[in-house]
This record gives structure tokens, C-alpha cells and sequence, in this order.
DNA sequence: GTGAAAGCGCTAACAG
DNA sequence: CTGTTAGCGCTTTCAC
């Protein structure tokens, strides 16, 4: 048999198809690619599809010697149950959604990694959504996962808003940024960050210290802002504070204009890793030696700062954390727990390198 | 009714269904919170489920008054088609599994992001599995994608061999690695891209050249290893290769020893970027300038390299394409077409920068 | 043009 | 312990 091709065997098949024991057609079947259904299992092990469907889920009570049947039958006929039809009728999927902006912006791969660590220890799926922090993309996002039965979703977004979700048939949680009271969510105290990295800069012997912010309306740049606003402020010091849009160039750019015009800069805090690295660049284009002349720091603890020279010191981010927690709180929503506390706010970490 | 909470609705329903009118009924449902199925659809537009398939897949003829009606009713319920029931009669997801090693290697996020374009584009969704190269779990990912009924998938890995894919349901292409003649495939011709490399080294007058070589049986990594020494042997020249792990690390110690134990070199060829990086650091750590002392060039055109002081001149791949052309043959595939060319071999790009 | 009915493959009562 | 059966929500013949 193992010798004919896929056309060979159907032949063969229709020919000698009536002379067949029901059994040994269905063990044809899988020879010409067919998935085995729970059907398929019952009939060659003599039972019927409720025992299958027991010894599968390993409930109720099945005699050793029945199971032992159905099992042979599984093996036999290579079957694995069907997770779509299973999906239908218990309505879940053991899948989950995640909503990021840019899986390009090196905040989320490490991010979508411990994610994906835990559900899929937990033995559900991730079905990845690139939004681009369009409203519109997220809601399609959105309908679409309803449509398949996703057991929930987590969300990192600043154009999402509470009533887009509130209503939603599963659970939800966001991710980096909250969203609002009544969705749960877990972050980063960014306000607290920033003061911390301003300090730093301060206890260094910066005393004009510059603030690249990350891109208006989102709310991890405004506090981080704030932040930076507030501890200038209560060391009786002027802020220097140029737009810059969380990426590389725009920061390089804008550093670059700062530079030139407030040579008295002695100090960067940059609202991000990746504009930190823009900062670095613009110094280094106009050969101000860092950390001798100029000082930096990020926020977030990506990989880039240690690929650097100088390496960068930054506020690192538990990133990994982040993920995790995450995960562990849809997870507790999806079995139907309660959540004690649906706000974690974890704390960024001063990680000193070379930079300051 | 808007004014009641969950609960009260709900008790109010038990208290007046029985005096409602079937259509008022079905409105309710909602007001619980329950989805609405076709039936209901059809229940409230006065047709049958099958006029309401209809109109829902554009398919048969239906008649503009009944048309109208029917969508009426799908706006009133704010009704979605549930995804999971279709896909079990139509046996496809309109989902498609991407198995990569690491997300949070720099050289995926785009790949993913790219195929993550053209499949959205085309109505599909994409479900993500890291692999860590570990074989079983790429056999378990894609156990889960078939009983899922994903419509195919996209894979990078050197672990898996044609056999364990050339049986399946389902149509697959690979990425980055091709695993085997039968199966379509879209990479790099490392190879060329390495003597390029290297050539490059030596016409910037460079004549004791190293290469810091990524892992063993990791196929892009033998290939570009054979190009190197091939391009060194055609010059008359010595090689010199340490060993690397495609990583920051491994690579800067490798490289820091290699330079303290051969100072005569001048160019240094890395497997990738992020290896680059780590050569560059080590040449940092021992004052030796870039390019003037010595040079050094990548392999992939990851942002990394824009990010490093000076930047790196690198072997750049078309990523993006390389997605997008992956994504466009599953496609094909999906649709039933038979590919005319199975294998895509892009060129890498020199990209010269600071560092060479 | 439209409806009735038979599944897709699986689970969960409910009987025995 | 095991089998029968009625769906989950949708699509698709096949009649009318």
C-alpha cells in the first residue's frame, strides 16, 4: 500500500471499497489524508463517541480495558481532536489576543515573549495584532477576536477608550498604559521613573538638564514628563524640553537643534531608550565627549542600551514582569477569579551603565 | 430599559417575557449581553437562516426588499457572523500560524511585522509561536495550528525536516532557511552576500580578515561561513574564525580575544549585526579605532545598526520582502494555486556605512 | 427567491 | 460504566 501515490490509492480505494470491513475503510481513510474524526475512533474501537469523548477529556468514569481500546484507535489512526468544533461548543478557544503598536518597536518583542510564555504554558494561543494605535485597526482587531471565540485579549494602547471595552463579552487587560478604572491593568509608575532619572542626572552634577519627551497624548510620555517637570522644578532648575516621537532620528534631529543652542546642556533625560541612543548620536556628531561633557539617560532597559558605547544608563523596566503579570491576571479572569487588585503598578529601576 | 444595570434587566426579563412578543425577545437578549446568532437574525427579519447566509456571503440571489430587511435586522442585534462555526463547516480559519525561533532576536519583529501586512490585507489572522529551535516545540505548535484549522503557515527553523512537514494538510512555507526541495521556501543567498562582504573588506584595503561565525548547523550561518572562507582562499589569504552565537556576548568576548591574540587584523566579517555590535564593542574596549584601525561589517541591516557610534556597514536583507514574498506565496498556496517558482532566493545589499 | 434540513466534529446531559 | 441524542452557529444542497 505504502507504495501507491495519492490518485493510485483513491483508485484503489473505489474499487475495492465494497469488500471491505467498515473498519479497514476507515483506516483507509487516513491514507488518503483525511483527519480522523471522534467517529472514526468509536467505530474501529467498538464504542461510542461519548467513551472517546471521555477518555479524551478524561472524564467520567471509562473500564481500563475500554480505554485501552480507544486509545489503540487514537494511535492507529493518528487523531487529534478537532479543536475547532470543540471551540464551538464550549465557546472558548484556548487562543488569546494581543494588541501592540509596532512589534518594530523593540519595547514589545520582550513584551509579546513573556506573554507568550505564560499562556502558552497555561495551553492557550496568541494571535499577535499590529495596530499602529489606529482606532480603527484595534476595533477590527477587536470584533474579530470575538468572532473566534478568543478567551480574552491584552491591550497596550492610548487610543482605546474604557467604553470600547467595558462591554465587551471577555475579559481585557491592559498592558503599559491604563486605561481606565474598571479594566484591569498593569504599568509602570513612569512619574516616579522620571523624577528618579532626573535625580540621577542631578546627583551626577548636571545642572542643565534637558528633556527629550516621548509623542503627545500618550500617556506613558506624559508622565514621564511630568516627571521630569516636577523634580526640575523642586531644584529650582529650568527645563529644556524638546519634542521628539519615541523614535531615532526625530530625537537625533531635535538633540542636535538643543545642542547647538543651549551648549550649556550638561545633562539628557531622554523619554525613551531609543531617543536616548538619538541623543548619543547628536552629541557625538558634535564631539561632545559623554560621559565627560554630556550625561544621558533613558527609560526602558532595551537591548540597544548595552549595544552602545557608551552603554546607556537608563530606568530600566521590569519588561518581562510586565508580560507575565499580565498574563497571570487575564488568566485568573478568564477561569472566572475575582482579581484582588486590577491596577499593578511596578516600579522602573535606576540601571547605572556608562552613559552618566 | 437603558437605566438598568445587568441584574435588573434580567429580572425584569423573567418577570414580562412571557408577555413579549417573540421579536421583543430577541431584542432583549442583547441587552444581557448575549451574542446574536443567525438565528435570531432571522427570527427578527422574518426569513430564514438560509436567506440570511445569503445575504451575509453574497451568494445566491435574494431579493432587495428581503435584502433590506435582513440587514436591518444584523444592524438592530449588532450581529458579528461567528467565526469558529463557519470555520468548522468550511474547514479554514482565515488565520495562518507563523512559527519563528525568537521575537525578540532583532531580525524577526520586521519579518513579522511584514507578513503580519499582506495577511491582514488579505482578511487573515496570524497566530504566533516562538520555538526556541527546540523541535518539539515546533511539532506541538503545529499540532495545534491543524486542529486549530489555520489555513497554513510560515516557519523559520533549522530543527525541522521535511518530514515533518511534507504530510501535512496544509500548505507551508518556509522562511529565511529553506528545509527541503518540495517545499517552497523565500531566503537569502548568503553565500554571495558573504563574498560580498568580505570583498568589500578588501577593497577597502583590508588583508587580514576575520569572521566571527554564527552557530554551528544553523544553515545561514554555514553558508555564510563558506562564502568568507571561499572569498579569503580566492585572495591568497589566511582566515582567521571564532566562533559566535549570533549574540552580543559571545561574540564581543570571541572578539576581544581574537584581537589580543592577533593584532595584525584589520577587518572582521560577522555572521550578523548584532555580532558586529559586539565586535565593535570589544575593538572599543581596546582603543582601536573604527574604521581607521580597523574595519567591520554585518550581515542582516537590522536598525542596531543605524543605532551604534560608528554606524555599521552591513550586508543588508530585503526583510520586509522577504515577509511579504512569504506571505504572498502561503496565499497562493491557500487559494489553490500552484506556485511557479517555489524557491525566492533574494540578494543581500551592501549597505556601506561609518564602520568600514 | 426562499425555506427545510442535514451536517461540520465535538461535548454533555440523560438514560440505561 | 456506556450509549443515545440534542445541540454549538453556520453553510449548503435540494425542494418548492
Amino acid at each position: 500500500m505504502k507504495l501507491l501515490c495519492g490518485k493510485e490509492v483513491i483508485y484503489f480505494l473505489k474499487c475495492v471499497t465494497g469488500y471491505l470491513s467498515e473498519k479497514s475503510q476507515i483506516l483507509m481513510k487516513r491514507l488518503v489524508g483525511k483527519m480522523a474524526t471522534i467517529r472514526d475512533v468509536a467505530k474501529l474501537a467498538g464504542v461510542s463517541v461519548a467513551t472517546v469523548s471521555r477518555v479524551l477529556n478524561n472524564r467520567g468514569y471509562v473500564h481500563q480495558d475500554t480505554r485501552k481500546k480507544v486509545e489503540e484507535a487514537i494511535l492507529s489512526l493518528d487523531y487529534k481532536p478537532n479543536a475547532v468544533a470543540r471551540s464551538l461548543f464550549k465557546k472558548t478557544s484556548k487562543s488569546v489576543g494581543f494588541i501592540i503598536p509596532d512589534i518594530t518597536n523593540p519595547f514589545f518583542p520582550q513584551l509579546v515573549r513573556s506573554v507568550e510564555m505564560v499562556m502558552k504554558r497555561a495551553g492557550y494561543t496568541i494571535l499577535l495584532f499590529n495596530s499602529d494605535e489606529i482606532l480603527e485597526n484595534e476595533l477590527k482587531s477587536i470584533d474579530l477576536m470575538v468572532s473566534k471565540y478568543v478567551d480574552g485579549f491584552l491591550v497596550v494602547s492610548n487610543t482605546l477608550k474604557k467604553e470600547h471595552i467595558s462591554e465587551l463579552p471577555l475579559p481585557v487587560v491592559c498592558l503599559d498604559r491604563v486605561i481606565g478604572e474598571e479594566i484591569p491593568s498593569v504599568s509602570v509608575d513612569n512619574y516616579a521613573g522620571a523624577r528618579k532619572a532626573v535625580r540621577h542626572l542631578l546627583e551626577r552634577g548636571c545642572r542643565n538638564i534637558a528633556h527629550i519627551r516621548g509623542p503627545a497624548k500618550v500617556r506613558t510620555a506624559e508622565e514621564r514628563l511630568r516627571g521630569y517637570r516636577d523634580e526640575i522644578r523642586a531644584n529650582g532648575l529650568k527645563p529644556y524640553i524638546v519634542p521628539g516621537n519615541y523614535d531615532l532620528n526625530t530625537a537625533m534631529e531635535n538633540a542636535l537643534e538643543l545642542f547647538e543652542k543651549h551648549p550649556e546642556i550638561d545633562g539628557v533625560f531622554a523619554g525613551n531608550d531609543v531617543m536616548a541612543v538619538g541623543a548619543m548620536k547628536a552629541a557625538s556628531k558634535l564631539g561632545m565627549p559623554i560621559p565627560g561633557r554630556l550625561k544621558i539617560i533613558g527609560f526602558d532597559g532595551i537591548e540597544w542600551g548595552t549595544a552602545v558605547t557608551p552603554e546607556l544608563t537608563t530606568m530600566e523596566q521590569p519588561i518581562s514582569e510586565l508580560g507575565k503579570k499580565a498574563g497571570e491576571l487575564l488568566l485568573e479572569l478568564i477561569n472566572g477569579g475575582k482579581l484582588r487588585t486590577s491596577h499593578y503598578v511596578f516600579e522602573a529601576k535606576l540601571i547605572v551603565r556608562e552613559s552618566t
